[in-house]
DNA sequence: CTAACTTTTCTTACATGTATAAAAACTCTC
DNA sequence: GAGAGTTTTTATACATGTAAGAAAAGTTAG
């Protein structure tokens, strides 16, 4: 997000920072186009399982390895459920491999919002928390936190403790993913 | 986050900008003690449900409910996972929770992470929809979009186009913890 | 009380995003 | 092809976060 700034770009195009205001309302917006660009040239269609909750999952992990890969993605990702239209198609798998399993059009809908929940929020966090890492100041921030921890007040967190950072570390993302998957189609 | 300057702050403290930062590393470091104190003063106990599964709904709820009072979070929202002292009563829930539900300690702990990217995630995605709402221009994009849908390419979406804007306008965040939470717990 | 040292604050400076308004380039009709 | 209207670019300006180093205030030892 920083390393692009408006000056340097416009005169490397040869050009002057306010003129790229007309193609573009501010810098995010640019970003935006960035990202969807990025997703147009490089989301490739998996091919799909038979079974639809397997093809939930692989849709998900697909769209979360590419975004997983861009890591000046997360200034933008905040931005709303559909990324970009090339991941149009990726949605649609998603949406519909939950209908196939039972679910009406309204809860899948629902349900996928709630994948697209957990997918941008494991990437925005995790790479913010590489970023911090990269500080190591802060980082030792969370050792005070566990090393200062009442055993008697937080049982739990003082027994994970020392595994609380190699834990953390992992990837868990498809772990997750399966979770919420099996328990959006739990017929409730 | 803009809303609050350096510049600002320091006068009517009565101070110049630049003292600020003899306390304070950054403008993001004072933003995340702002939410740590946030925290600490409105995050309430509340009673908590004998079962351990209902427990850990009800301390999620609760972190969910206090972040998304608080709209300026978002972008002090990308930090770790472990929001504030103030908060570890609650993570202690939810992990104690997984744990007496029957998941091995490393397990809970994962489940936690996973529980609290969709937390992260449901707050920052909507907050930002709000935001961009707000700016009007931008929400005419995803009409344009649903409007373009070629149906034999995506029926899904084609079939759920004029619903998608009400469907995500709703509240799901408890549906969707609970999937998560169900789908966490079941042994695998 | 003084002198060394440490902590805190101030001054100055720079790069950044972008508002505003004027200028230039382009397009299209007659 | 001339002139009106539109699109695109430029010049200028300002508020912002914060780096670098000087200055001041506070603290402690002798």
């Amino acid at each position: 997000m920083d390393r692009l700034t408006m000056r340097r770009l416009a005169t490397e195009v040869g050009s002057t920072p306010m003129a790229l205001y007309h193609h573009v309302r501010d810098k995010e917006e640019l970003l935006v186009l960035l990202l969807d660009d990025y997703a147009a040239r490089t989301l490739r269609r998996p091919e799909l399982p038979a079974h639809p909750r397997e093809r939930i999952i692989v849709a998900a992990t697909a769209i979360h390895e590419a975004l997983a890969a861009c890591p000046w993605i997360v200034e933008v990702l905040t931005a709303d459920d559909l990324l970009s239209t090339s991941a149009l198609w990726f949605v649609e798998q998603i949406v519909d491999g939950l209908v196939e399993c039972g679910l009406s059009l309204d809860r899948a809908v629902h349900g996928y919002r709630a994948i697209w929940y957990y997918t941008a929020g494991e990437i925005v966090v995790r790479t913010t928390a590489a970023r911090r890492r990269a500080d190591d100041d802060r980082a030792t921030y969370r050792e005070h936190v566990f090393a200062d921890l009442d055993p008697s007040e937080l049982p739990r967190l003082a027994q994970a403790a020392d595994r609380w950072a190699p834990l953390t570390a992992e990837d868990t993302y498809r772990d997750g993913l399966r979770a919420l998957v099996d328990g959006l189609l739990v017929s409730r």
